[in-house]
DNA sequence: CTCAATACGTAACGAGCGTTATGTATTACT
DNA sequence: AGTAATACATAACGCTCGTTACGTATTGAG
């Protein structure tokens, strides 16, 4: 018996009937479509294929289904966005991976246009304080990340000592929230990637 | 008796007993604060100081408030943003005006940060559809009215053949857009100015 | 003064919200 | 086999939603 099995030991009781991951991940789709406040439960029951009760037992309540839902949207893969900004050559092409699969990702076909993290609380009452808070860390985090790359990049000679990191990174996540919006309103994958053609020009080239 | 005093005659039947241009400012700065699903009419009729009724019969309903709130956001002058984009001297300056405006607009004191139009709805249930058609209709105006602006300043010889016009007045628009979420964020006018003058990069300069 | 028309305050409507109590079925452990 | 623990399905909870009846008060017209 290894540390792998003994991680997934089966606890006492009757087990889930329904595919945990599965049913997460339907509900991250319905809340990527209708947004957090405005998708209601019987919403994502049915989205879901579970019942209410089962919801409950199985995350909580829907502010914890949201947060995980962000958690799974955010970091799909083993690094984190803002790890993949770090590890970048420069702030510069950091940006324009950025933006590009950004383009990729709120146009792919048979999932909903845009971002999830951009449109899913922009607004909101005051009941969802945490869940708009969340949302803002992310993006915060983000801005970060890249304001940190590029400040390195000026002391660093990559960039010229004139520019303002912290404006690029401000601006480019900017770009990357209107595309989601633009995509939400139908813009298609390659309207988006001129939009960061055009955006990358405010980037000053690369200093080699 | 003149066409002015004609066009104020009283209707027969009591009159409304508060100031209705106040109270639809009050419901239009309590939808820039919370967004449309996510304020209830009790919300409202408290920001207002009026009671559900008098809303009703004063606005219709719900959604017709909120559109009305609309046009009051979106047309506060006697220019529409269309027309202004087209006044300007050059595409160029109608962007940098653009987004200058916004920088300030999201960031006055003792209002909400950001832009109602970003911010109100990006996502949403089916049941509101005509209010995100009436908000990405305003957005698509502008764009629209940037992107012909731009164009006409390439054939004109003002911006270089090689721009895209389509791209720059997307790229724009999205800059627009995002900035309202950074301002949302907590971004200060300063800070947004600093992205503004980060996207302009972006534009060619005008050929002289 | 009467009448028609409109707004007002109170109170309530049906519907849907997020959530949970209840009893039963299914599992693991002893 | 028996017990503890968990999930299941059904049904309902209290609450808020957007909206509106209903009766009363206030206006202008004749």
């Amino acid at each position: 018996m290894n540390t792998a099995e003994l991680s997934i030991a089966k606890r006492p009781g009757r087990p889930l009937s329904f595919d945990r991951e599965k049913a997460l991940n339907d509900a991250m789709l319905q809340f990527w479509r209708t947004g957090y406040e405005t998708t209601s439960v019987s919403t994502l029951t049915n989205a879901m294929g579970i019942t209410a009760p089962s919801l409950y037992t199985a995350f909580g309540d829907k502010e914890s289904l949201f947060l995980e839902c962000l958690e799974r949207y955010s970091n799909p893969g083993p690094k984190t966005t803002p790890e993949l900004i770090l590890k970048a050559p420069s702030a510069r092409q950091a940006a324009q991976t950025l933006l590009e699969s950004s383009a990729y990702w709120f146009t792919q076909p048979d999932y909903p246009a845009g971002c999830l993290v951009a449109s899913a609380a922009s607004s909101g009452s005051e009941t969802s304080h945490r869940v708009r808070a969340a949302l803002t860390t992310i993006r915060k985090a983000n801005e970060k990340a890249l304001q940190r790359k590029a400040e390195r990049d000026v002391r660093e000679g990559r960039l010229p000592k004139t520019a303002d990191a912290r404006a690029l990174s401000a601006m480019t996540i900017a770009v990357m929230q209107g595309m989601s919006t633009l995509a939400r309103d139908g813009a298609d994958r390659k309207a988006l990637l001129s939009v960061v053609q055009a955006a990358m020009m405010a980037w000053p080239a690369d200093q080699s």
